[in-house]
RNA sequence: GCCCGGGUGGCGGAAUGGCAGACGCAGAGGACUUAAAAUCCUCCGGGGAUUUUUCCUCAUGUGGGUUCGACUCCCACCCCGGGCACCA
């Protein structure tokens, strides 16, 4: 009698497996091809049980897949640039580097323990330069097509620390590190790359990714672009001959017969202009400025109490000339449409808050098809919704979709407006100043301006001993010897760009260097990205439903468009899976409530532990974390150890040929057509439910069977059978366990190269069902009947079943509704 | 406010319009043991009847509906979780 023994067992097929290289895999035109990718980890301290959920699935769905004979692709690699690792640096007075080459040590050394079926020579790191050169390179290509350009951008500021704060260090308005130090917003001149560009085809191509991505990721990403169609309208500035005119987004310019003043943002530029001179500036001068300063960003935006002032200026309504007040209010944002807006307070929840606030006046021009009509005194409520215009100049009587098409094609034909598509999506704002990061490959020469550095100068690199305080300016800018450069056009002195690249550019391609890790004269060669891409399957986190997804989309179409790849899209299936909680949240390191994978490891074993993973709920669900859970999975796996051990001896014996079925006792069967209904429903589980957790349990039910038939004469033959097919459906999920089963059961290859199990639907099928008789939808009665039973046969049966006559009672059927082999429904009266 | 999820025993969960509660956890009782652990066996939603057996009945957030039949589909509402949110 062996005892199991996860640790043993778990390092000896660990062993095998790299020796023999099971999981590394190149190009081969012979087998169908598989790419499943869990989301690349930012190595932090702990690798816990979150990570590990991740990890698991996208392990069961390689393993599967290989059994199934396809050529699959399953890397990993780390996101290794950020901000943590600087903060890290500064707090132990290390280098970020040797903080991040520590965590990815240790990162991988659990990754290894779990046994997760990685081509380790695929791995990447996105901080080591020869991953991020190419993200340079990138930034060149999308800098000669325009894509990447500068302007100024506001960003945060602490004044303490002299130094641009990234949204995560700003607390509450206040710095992190100075708790009684507000934040500033700042204009400074960063680096853009032109998403905005792709606008249109981000929006139009979630329709490729239907079925195969989670609908509310693709409607969050929808909503995220947000397309809005409409109109832009000028409104000339009266009284003031030269100034520019006003111009107006509106997705409802059939309301603009009712509109009572214009709006602009408190940062408009035609604001400042407006006030010069005007008898309202000094007394709106401070109200201005503390507009300007509050954070467009802070969470209680749409709460806050809209406010605003009169400029003293006037504009002139295009359609109908009337004189409109021109205002400036807080809830305008000069990011969205133009920074303007016509105020309809009828029909426009904000503008009816903020005429009401100021006492201005809100006629309707638009009234409801059915219903009560509308009444300027009584108005509770703007009426945002489609009607009929009235009070609309010769648009009047127009429904709502009328009167918008015709007063657009009027104003451009009178060019006044124009049909407009306004987005939400905003250009990618990539500058960082930081130091832990690509740096952008840009030089500034007093002579020749902004000049790229050329291709052959890559990498450029990042300083190796930059002085780190967190305070004054970026790192890079302090780093005389990095700044200092000679202009690569003139050969002058120049200075280098200091910022650095947002870590979201290294995961926006990071899987296309996969299939090609140590190019180093491309970021990788096309054709072997076209042998395996799109990626099959993406596993990772909602966390990252939009920008990661979203940058990586219009990566891979900045890509298409440079002709280093065909398809449009980078993946074709995501699954989100559920984060792992404790005490109800999720695992954070803030939280305190880490669960370490590796202490797992220790404890119960690897296979043990992705069994519970897998066992405890549902992937797409979130799993609340339980110590007495994993107790279930440890006896259940040390069940099977000992099943199998006590049979191994005699089983091994047993060669090649199947039991003859024909020649199978009745518990014989039973056994089979219980391994065979199993095989069945797990197959299906896993391939196209993915509810492993009932894989599980169906897996589970089967061992019990076993089991209870080991006591019974069962010949080894169909013994033999019966566990290789419980080993090998286990293999995707416990492989160490059941490679030592296999072998236990006499086999010598290794598990990754044998194939899924062959069902059998001879062995599967019943010979003899219960059927479930009800009456008038009630169960009644049940019985065993011959499978494949004539409906007429099966009825009749059913009225003689003792259970169901004592509620029949002299009743008559009317109808029967009979479910062949499972169930029949006699309607009485 | 808008948009998604979700609500089933003491707990995690199962059931793709056809036996609600599979499988596991926890709990109870028993076997083995000097004892414990481990292991094995039995029971395990509520109420009622019958008491060796079994039967009836209620029950999948609430209320309606569709259907021979609803955890499952439709409508309304309640609660929980998440996302978005002055987007003109």
């Amino acid at each position: 009698m062996a005892e199991y023994n996860p640790r043993a067992i778990e390092e000896k097929w660990q062993k095998r497996w790299a020796e023999a290289r099971v999981f590394e895999s190149d190009v081969d035109a012979s087998k169908p091809i598989y790419y499943v990718l869990e989301m690349l980890p930012y190595p932090s301290g702990m690798l816990h049980m979150g990570h590990m959920r991740n990890y698991a699935i996208g392990d069961v769905v390689a393993r599967v897949k290989r059994m199934r004979g396809f050529n699959v692709i399953h890397p990993m690699g780390w996101d290794a640039f950020g901000l943590p690792a600087e903060n890290a640096a500064i707090q132990n007075n290390t280098h970020p580097r040797i903080w991040t080459n520590n965590n990815i040590e240790e990162f991988k050394r659990v990754l290894r323990r779990f046994g997760f079926s990685y081509d380790w020579r695929r791995e990447i790191s996105t901080c080591e330069p020869e991953y991020y050169r190419w993200n340079q390179w990138f930034f060149l290509r999308m800098l000669e097509r325009g894509l990447a350009y500068r302007k100024k951008s506001r960003v945060n500021w602490c004044p303490k620390c002299q130094t641009v704060l990234a949204n995560e260090q700003v607390v509450n308005g206040m710095c992190w590190r100075h708790e009684d130090t507000a934040v500033e917003a700042r204009e400074i001149e960063q680096w853009f790359l032109r998403t905005t560009a792709y606008a249109e085809q981000l929006l139009d191509d979630l329709k490729l990714l239907e079925g195969g991505w989670p609908e509310r990721v693709i409607t969050m990403q929808r909503n995220w672009i947000g397309k809005s169609q409409g109109a832009k309208v000028k409104f000339a500035v009266a009284d003031a001959p030269g100034a520019e005119a006003i111009e107006v987004f509106t997705t409802r310019i059939d309301t603009i017969y009712g509109a009572c003043a214009l709006i602009l943002a408190p940062t408009h530029p035609l604001v400042d202009k407006l006030l010069k001179g005007s008898p309202e500036a000094a007394k709106v001068a401070t109200k201005l400025k503390q507009m300007r300063q509050s954070s467009a960003k802070t969470e209680d935006l749409a709460t806050a109490e809209k406010v605003g002032f009169f400029t003293g200026g006037y504009g002139k309504n295009p359609f109908n000339g009337e004189k409109m007040p021109i205002w400036v209010g807080n809830f305008v944002l000069l990011e969205y449409g133009t920074g303007a807006v016509m105020c309809v307070p009828a029909h426009d929840q904000r503008d009816f808050e903020f005429a009401t606030k100021y006492g201005l006046p809100k006629p309707i021009v638009v009234q409801p098809v059915s219903g009560e009509p509308l009444n300027d005194a009584s108005l509770k409520e703007p009426y945002t919704e489609y009607g009929r215009s009235v009070n609309s100049g010769p648009y009047s009587g127009l429904d709502s979709a009328a009167a918008i098409e015709k007063m657009t094609a009027d104003a451009e034909t009178k060019g006044f407006g124009k049909r407009e598509t306004v987005f939400r999506l905003k250009d990618w704002g990539i500058s960082r100043q930081r130091y832990w990061g690509t740096p952008i490959p840009v030089v500034y020469c007093a002579k020749d301006g902004l000049v790229p550095v050329p291709d052959k100068d890559l990498p450029v690199l990042l300083p190796p001993n930059p002085k780190l305080t967190g305070m004054g300016e970026s790192p890079l800018a302090a780093t005389p010897e990095f700044v200092n450069t000679k202009c690569p056009k003139c050969g002058g002195a120049a200075r280098r760009e200091t910022d650095t690249m947002d870590t979201f550019v290294d995961s926006s391609w990071y899987f296309y260097r996969y299939c090609d890790p140590h190019n180093d004269k491309a970021p990788y060669d096309s054709a072997k990205v076209g042998y395996w891409f799109p990626i099959d399957q993406y596993i990772g986190g909602i966390t990252h439903a939009i920008l990661h997804l979203l940058y990586s989309r219009f990566w891979c179409k900045v890509m298409r468009d440079l002709g280093m790849i065909t398809h449009s899209e980078p993946a074709a299936r995501l699954f989100t899976q559920g984060m792992v909680q404790k005490g109800g949240v999720a695992m954070s390191k803030s939280r305190g409530n880490l669960v370490g994978a590796m202490d797992m490891a220790e404890k119960y074993g690897a296979d043990t532990g992705r069994l519970y993973t897998l066992f405890a709920a549902p992937p797409e669900k979130d799993l609340e974390w339980s110590e007495q859970g994993i107790e279930g999975c440890w006896r259940f796996v040390n069940k099977v150890f000992r099943l199998v051990d006590r049979h191994g001896e005699r089983l091994r014996g047993v060669k090649g040929g199947k039991l003859d079925v024909a020649a199978a006792s009745e518990k014989e069967k039973a056994l089979l057509r219980e391994a065979h209904q199993t095989l069945r429903r797990v197959t299906n589980d896993f391939e196209t439910r993915w509810h492993f957790n009932s894989a599980i349990a169906q897996i589970m039910e089967l061992t019990n069977e076993v089991h209870a038939a080991e006591t019974h004469d069962v010949r080894p033959e169909a013994l033999k059978e019966v566990l290789e097919m419980l080993t090998l459906m286990l293999a995707p999920m416990t492989p160490h366990l059941a490679e030592e089963l296999w072998e236990m059961l006499g086999h010598g290859e290794g598990l990754p190269r044998v194939n899924w199990p062959k069902f059998n639907p001879e062995l599967a099928r019943e010979e003899e069902v219960e059927i479930v008789v009800q009456i008038n939808g009630r169960v009644r009665g049940r019985m065993r009947v011959p499978a494949g039973l004539a409906e007429e046969e099966v009825t009749r049966r059913a009225l003689q079943n003792p259970g169901v006559a004592a509620h029949m009672d002299g009743k008559r059927v009317v109808k029967r509704i009979v479910v062949p082999d499972k169930l029949v429904n006699l309607v009485v009266t």
